[in-house]
DNA sequence: CATAACAGTTGCATTATGCAACCAAGTGAG
DNA sequence: CTCACTTGGTTGCATAATGCAACTGTTATG
C-alpha cells in the first residue's frame, strides 16, 4: 500500500483545522439560536431520526452520558423535546422533538443548507462532488471504516467511456512502462472502430460506473479474429477503484457473455510485468500460450497471448 | 451558475457533523497531554509559525481575546511558551515555544500526523488526493476564499490529453445536446489522427493542467484545411476548470501560435447555442461567415463557420 | 494634541463537561 | 430461579472554557 506523504498529510491537517474552525463558528451563531453547539447537534440528530435514545446520542455526539442527560434535561425544560419512557425496555427512555423543537430543526437545517449552499458557491460547481466525496471519505477513514466500493457492471455504450477506457490506459502505461502517444493513439483509434460495431450481437462493452462515472471496463470482440473466436480487450480499472474487486467482477460478467453466446474459446493479448492482471486472467481460466517480444503497442516488450476454452473457470488449487 | 441539489448538500452537512466529531474526539485525548483542544490548537498554530500574536492567534483560533489572554497565561505557567512583550509595538506581545513547548509540539505533530496516517491506510492510495483537496476546497468555500486556478498552459502531447479532450467533449455533448457514440468516436479518431502528426511545424495541441491532469485544450491544425490556412480544432475546457478563465487563456495562446506561424487566416466549426464559446471566438477576433444545418457530428444541428483574419484581435467595444 | 483604534488584562457570570457513585431494569450462566 | 453482570440513565461535585464588559496602556490619525 501506497503511504501518503508527509506534505500531503500536513496539508489535510491544516485543511481540517481550518474546517473545524470554520464549521465551530457557524454553530456559534446557527440560526440565530442561543443554543449550544452540542445542542444544536442533538436537535440535529433527533429531528433526522438518527437518534431515539439517550445512549445512541452520546455515541454519535462522542459525549459522556451524563453530559447527554443534563442537555436533554435543558432541551426539554425549554420545550424543544419530549422525554417518554421507552415501553419495551423500561431503563431507556424515547426522545422526540415537540412541535416547537421540530420547528426549530427545520430552521436549523435551512440555515445550514443556506450556509453550506453559500460557501459552495464560492466554487465552481464541478468542484462540489469533490468536496462531498473528499470529507465522505475522510469522516469514515477516521472512524476506522472502509468505503464501500459501490459500483454496478454495465453493457453496452455510455458517453465517455471511450474517454475513460483510453485515459486509464494512457496514464497507467504511461506512468509504468513509459508507452506514449502512439499507445494512446492506438487504443483510442481501434476502440473507437470496435464501439461502430459494438451493437452487433456478438460484440460487449462492458463498465463498471461509480457515480456516473466509468471506473474499469472490459470489452469482447466477438468479430475480429475467427470464427468462434472471442477477443476480451481493453481491460482496465482506473486508479480509483484499483483493489476493490472490480476486475475480477468485470472479468466474469464478459467471460459469462462469452460462454453465454457459445464461443469456442477466447483470447487476449498483453505483455509480460502485468502481474495483477495476469493473476486475475489465470484465475478465469485463461492459460498463457505464446510469449514472444514485440512492439505493437509502440514500446519494445515481451507480449503474451492468452487463452482460455470455453467455460473454463480457473486453475484448480 | 449550477446550484448543488439539497440531497448533495444533506450529505455534505452530514459528513462535516462526522467529520467535526471524530476530530474532536481525536483532539480530547491528543497525544496524551492535559491540554484542552484550544490549548493544542495554539501550540501547533504558534509552533508551525502561522501564529506570532495573541491577536492573530484569536483570530484563526475564533476566540475571544480575553480568552486567549487566560489560555496563554495557562500555557506558559506551564512552561510551554514565552510571551515576551514586543520590541516594535510594545502593546503586543512575541508568542514563542520554549523548549519543552517545541517537544511537546513535535509529540503533537508527530501524534496527529500519525492519526491522520491510519486513517488514509483504510483508503485506497487514489483517494487521497480527493480527501485533501475536498478538504482544502470546502474549508477555504467556507471562508469565504474563491480557490485560485493555479493552472499553466503547455504545449505538445503529454499522457491522457487524448482521452481528456475526449471525455470532456463526450460528457458536455452528452448533456447539452444528447450526442452519443458517433460524435465521442469522431473526437477520438480524429484528435488521434492529428496527434500522430503533431510534430509538424504547424500543428500544435495547447493544453492546461492542474495536479498533473488535463483541464482544458485546443489544438491548431495547420495541414487539414488549405494551405495557409490555420483549422482551430478541439477547444474545451472540462468541468472542473469552467469559469476561471482557461478557455480565454488556452484560446490567446493557440491565436498567438497562429500569427508567429504567418497563418493568414484561422478557421473554425462549432454550431448554434454554444453561446459562451461564441463569446470567446468574437472577442478573439473571430466573425461568423456562414452556418447551415449539417449533422456531421452524429445530430442534426446548425453548424457555423467562424473567420479570423491574420492578427485580428477581437470585436470592438 | 485630542481622539479613536488597537492589544491585551481582569472581574464576573455562565455553561459545558467529565468523573464517580448511584439506581433501576434487562441479560445470561449455572 | 438466582446471582452476578451489563446497560441506560441520574445526580453531586469539581473544574475548565468561554464571552461580555470595563479597564490599562500604546499607537495611529486628523
Amino acid at each position: 500500500m501506497v503511504k501518503s506523504s508527509p506534505h500531503k498529510i500536513q496539508e489535510i491537517r491544516r485543511a481540517s483545522r481550518r474546517l473545524v474552525r470554520a464549521l465551530g463558528f457557524m454553530k456559534a451563531n446557527l440560526a440565530g439560536t442561543s443554543l449550544s453547539p452540542s445542542a444544536v447537534h442533538a436537535i440535529v440528530e433527533i429531528g433526522s431520526g438518527q437518534a431515539g435514545r439517550a445512549s445512541e446520542l452520546a455515541a454519535t455526539l462522542q459525549l459522556e452520558k451524563s453530559t447527554v442527560s443534563r442537555l436533554l434535561d435543558r432541551l426539554s425544560e425549554k420545550g424543544l423535546l419530549t422525554v417518554t419512557p421507552s415501553a419495551r425496555d423500561k431503563r431507556a427512555q424515547d426522545l422526540e422533538l415537540t412541535a416547537s423543537g421540530a420547528r426549530l430543526y427545520g430552521e436549523i437545517e435551512r440555515f445550514a443548507d443556506a450556509q453550506v449552499s453559500a460557501a459552495l458557491e464560492h466554487l465552481p460547481g464541478s468542484c462540489h462532488d469533490t468536496v462531498r466525496l473528499g470529507l465522505e471519505l475522510y469522516a469514515a477513514a477516521l472512524q476506522g471504516e472502509k468505503p464501500k466500493p459501490e459500483f454496478q457492471i454495465q453493457s453496452g455504450y455510455t458517453p465517455g467511456i471511450l474517454a475513460a477506457v483510453t485515459e486509464f490506459h494512457a496514464l497507467y502505461y504511461a506512468q509504468n512502462f513509459e508507452f506514449g502517444a502512439v499507445f494512446e493513439r492506438k487504443v483510442a483509434t481501434e476502440m473507437a472502430e470496435f464501439l461502430a460495431r459494438v451493437d452487433h450481437p456478438q460484440n460487449e462493452v462492458f463498465y463498471a460506473a461509480i457515480h456516473g462515472r466509468v471506473v474499469g471496463s472490459v470489452s469482447i470482440d466477438g468479430e475480429d479474429l475467427a470464427d468462434g473466436v472471442a477477443h476480451l480487450r481493453w481491460f482496465i480499472v482506473g486508479d480509483q477503484a484499483r483493489g476493490t474487486g472490480m476486475g475480477q467482477r468485470l472479468l466474469a460478467e464478459a467471460l459469462r457473455f462469452v460462454d453465454d453466446m457459445g464461443f469456442a474459446e477466447t483470447q487476449l493479448w498483453t505483455f509480460r510485468g502485468l502481474q495483477a492482471a495476469r493473476h486475475l486472467y489465470e484465475q478465469a481460466g485463461f492459460v498463457l500460450v505464446e510469449e514472444k517480444p514485440g512492439q505493437q503497442w509502440g514500446k519494445e516488450v515481451s507480449e503474451q497471448k492468452f487463452l482460455r476454452p470455453h467455460g473454463a473457470s480457473g486453475a484448480g488449487p
